[in-house]
DNA sequence: CAGGATCCAGCAAGATACTG
DNA sequence: CAGTATCTTGCTGGATCCTG
């Protein structure tokens, strides 16, 4: 990889990395992975999240077209969120964070990288 | 994926989120992906880093074993940051993060989306 | 039920000055 | 050259109160 390729690369990674900057965006999608919920639903299984922070990482994870919004006008009003196809896809990236993160999760001595230089 | 699959995926999952939760983290794996380089090297290479951000994210990433810290006892001492085994397997995230960016960077309308539900 | 608005704390990150 | 130490700031995220 050369520099240039680095440049070009760094836009589209941007991209990936814009939707779980948040603290809680990985939390929601995996949620949101799970099954479709509504918004105290999701704040339920969330735990101890805050209503602002769910709400803010909705908004933005919907700006991304990574979540969408459903509002169903019934009295009182309720809303469903679910993954779009750009958010189920976003899956093969935790997929791959899974597998690194289960080979190498565990901080290792650090001989043999001496050794390969 | 049900839910304890997900409580299981987290673990593993957030090992790989902390190695570019920070906001210089992907940029200076960037860099060292594309040559070993020395740390005022980096900084230039980096463009408007402080010397403090460089460094607290290199010693973030020196403590998860993905970056790997050389000093050469020369006069002044010179320091050498490379990628381990462990940070050069993070590449394969990073590709995946650049093909689902290349796919769906741009944002797309939601028409489809609510066709397929 | 599903938020909007406002205020505030805490931490990440930048600026600056100094050092082996 | 390669940092450390200290101070300051900006933004994220939480608490609280209010609303269609």
């Amino acid at each position: 990889m050369n520099i240039n390729e680095m440049q070009v690369c760094t836009i589209p990674i941007n991209a990936a990395l814009d939707v779980i900057s948040g603290k809680w965006s990985y939390y929601v999608i995996a949620q949101l992975c799970h099954e479709s919920q509504r918004f105290n639903q999701l704040r339920r299984n969330l735990g101890d999240i805050s209503i602002k922070s769910l709400t803010d990482t909705l908004r933005q994870l919907e700006k991304m077209d990574v979540v969408h919004r459903k509002v169903y006008p019934t009295v009182p009003v309720s809303v469903e969120y679910s993954l779009t196809r750009k958010g189920k896809e976003y899956g093969a990236i935790l997929s791959q964070m899974r597998l690194w993160g289960e080979k190498w999760g565990a901080v290792v001595p650090d001989d043999e990288e001496e050794a390969m230089g």
